[in-house]
DNA sequence: ATCTGATGTAACAAGTATCGTTACGACAGT
DNA sequence: ACTGTCGTAACGATACTTGTTACATCAGAT
């Protein structure tokens, strides 16, 4: 599976931008995160765009512009994130139909179908279990390099 | 996520080649199976390969060769065939270091690796859930055609 | 009204993975 | 020796992610 990394990026964003909002200020800037994620601003922006249709966060223009957080973290889990940003199923059925004159062609989708539903399922109900609540707790609970 | 189709290729695989030994055959070729997954014998013979690899089937060669099954399909699970043929992790990492001078750039890989082990352990519970003897049975039970 | 700093997007390159295909050596039974 | 199949390398087409540059757009501040 190539697996990429926007969740996890995703959830950084939105981890940093709850932080941030939590000392004090008003939004948070594309560039910030990225200086914070280690990349270029525009993939987060790109990122954060479609957090921004999902709802999860929201974005202002013109000067003071920059990015704040549309709901509560507590409010916000990986299930949302990943909908936001993955937006094809987990695993691919055949890319040209299998041969239908074949008991196992014609009934090999039907079968796969139902079970990967099953499947994404329990995965789509476990990503639901994580707030970004728990996101950022669990960030600000790693332990700190030695003084 | 680009999803792929290798799980599904290497189930529709093995369901054939274990339908095809309950008929009396002792060996499929990848010839024949590519048929029914309408793709081409070498896509059969590298899934196989690593299904090899993970001991599932077995090859013979010289005349009359051919795979066929190293275990019963109600002890193979899509588990088994997963770990064979997705060897990476669901979800990556950042693919340069996060900030490490950043509270959030130091603590959100440590946070999402535990997270994400939880998920992916979900995810194998459920795929060992499913044995390639059922996969058989739901394709089987595809409604035909209508005569 | 202009300046300024940030968003919103398009466009492109590099890297990587899958999938299909061709080619050919290796093998073992006839 | 012949034959049919595996085993595997090699290549191209396609697609996706990520990083990057560039630039129009916007809205508050001066």
């Amino acid at each position: 599976m190539s697996a990429n990394s926007r969740l996890t990026i995703a959830a950084h964003a939105l981890a940093w931008i709850g932080l941030y909002q939590r000392q004090g200020h008003e939004v948070a800037t594309s560039e910030q995160i990225a200086a914070s994620a280690n990349t270029n601003p525009v993939v987060i922006r790109r990122l954060l765009g479609e957090l921004r249709r999902a709802g999860l966060v929201e974005s202002r223009r013109g000067a003071g512009a920059g990015w704040s957080l549309a709901r509560e973290l507590e409010s916000i889990t990986l299930l949302d994130v990943y909908e936001a940003v993955e937006p094809g199923p987990l695993f691919a059925m055949h890319r040209t139909a299998p041969d239908q004159g074949c008991v196992v062609g014609h009934g090999i989708q039907p079968a796969m179908r139902g079970i990967y539903q099953d499947i994404e399922e329990t995965l789509r109900h476990e990503l639901a279990r994580v707030t970004l609540e728990k996101v950022l707790r669990d960030v600000l609970a790693a332990p700190r390099r030695p003084v």
